[in-house]
RNA sequence: GGCUCGGUAGCUCAGUCGGUAGAGCAGAGGAUUGAAAAUCCUUGUGUCGGCGGUUCAAUUCCGUCCCGAGCCA
């Protein structure tokens, strides 16, 4: 009886390719391929996000990719359900290959979510609007290092998104993120599957010119025709389109920004997500880390070795 | 050719009523538990266009030259 079910985690920052070497990866052991990327899951978010094709998808079975509607906003939490859900469907026998560049989705799936309830409207409400008035950030800030010194020094005062959650937490579960986390931390299951995790890595310039090159495409694919549609149809105000590549398109809509604008900042800003998500599985020393650029063979024996122990 | 306004950090600019200068952005590093492609933190010595003059002291005032923009010829 085989209950092992292999995970193999493909990280990297954006533009580095990984969707090609899941769809390799996957077809050599005939695999499934799970997104894990917080912005491809969004429907209509196609050529912004880069996301693999209609032929591709059809190769190697995808999941998790293209299903959250529009307007609608998901979250790590949710994720995290949608992932096991979707690991319990899969036959036992196919590895599961989980693409992406969210390092917080990799986190929420292999080390569990705090086990909190959704926040009401109203206490969310109330803080926001807390925070709106003058002082408010501060007064809030003073509260929040009172209830709990200790997640106040890690949390700044201009945190205000931070700030904002864990103040809802002290309001909706009448407990502090430092007796969350170590009630959690206290009653951690591991991972339930085999993990191996691979890494790809480009030299920084390399990179850049990768991210030139694919944001010329996704321009000349009609990025701006994407957004257009969205705010014809009433989704301007969509968080989803705060994403790098999106934010820059609805500025150079609103305000007459030229082409080359447009170019430069969605370079500049996707360098910038390049780099956080450098910073983000750098900490995680289990990655085992490949040259995007000559690598994909010596990845192909790791995942083949990994497989054939977990047999 | 004449007049005017500019020339200060990689970029856009602020400022010093004379005591050798600071923001935003970029770049670099870091954090990260329900919006994470989000959010936030740390990090700024540069012939203050060149050369002279006045002064204890000039990037700041004066002269002159160079460069850019505009206006007038």
């Amino acid at each position: 009886m085989r209950t092992a079910k292999p995970v193999v985690f493909v990280v990297g920052a954006t533009a580095s390719g990984k969707s090609q070497w899941g769809l390799d990866l996957a077809r050599s052991f005939s695999g499934a391929i799970v997104n894990c990327d917080s912005v491809q899951l969004y429907k209509s978010l196609d050529i912004g996000t880069a996301k693999p094709t209609h032929e591709e998808m059809s190769m190697v079975p995808h999941y998790l990719y293209d299903y959250v509607p529009e307007g609608a906003t998901m979250t790590a939490g949710n994720y995290c359900r949608d992932f096991f859900l979707c690991m319990e469907k899969l036959p036992v026998e196919k590895p599961a290959f989980v693409i992406g560049g969210t390092g917080f989705y990799f986190q929420a799936i292999e080390k569990g979510m705090y086990p909190v309830r959704q926040t009401s409207m109203a206490i969310q409400n109330e803080i926001a609007e807390v925070m709106k008035t003058t002082g408010g950030v501060e007064t809030l800030y003073a509260e929040f290092q009172r209830v709990d010194p200790e997640a106040a020094r890690k949390i700044h005062v201009q945190d205000h998104y931070r700030l904002g959650r864990a103040m809802e937490l002290i309001r909706a579960e009448g407990k502090t993120l430092t007796q969350i986390q170590k009630e959690f931390s206290e009653k951690q299951t591991p991972f339930p599957y085999p993990l191996l995790k691979l890494g790809l890595r480009w030299d920084r310039e390399v990179l850049r010119e990768r991210v030139g090159l694919r944001t010329q495409k996704i321009l000349d694919a009609g990025l701006v025709a994407e957004v257009e549609g969205l705010l014809a149809r009433g989704f301007g105000e969509w968080p989803a389109l705060k994403s790098v590549g999106y934010k820059e398109v609805l500025e150079f809509l609103r305000e007459g920004k030229s082409q080359r604008w447009l170019y430069d900042n969605i370079v500049q800003n996707t360098m910038g997500l390049v780099k956080r998500q450098r910073t983000w599985f750098q900490r995680d020393k289990e990655i085992r880390w490949f040259s995007g650029a000559t690598g994909f063979h010596q990845a192909l024996e790791e995942v083949e070795k990994f497989l054939t122990s977990h047999r």
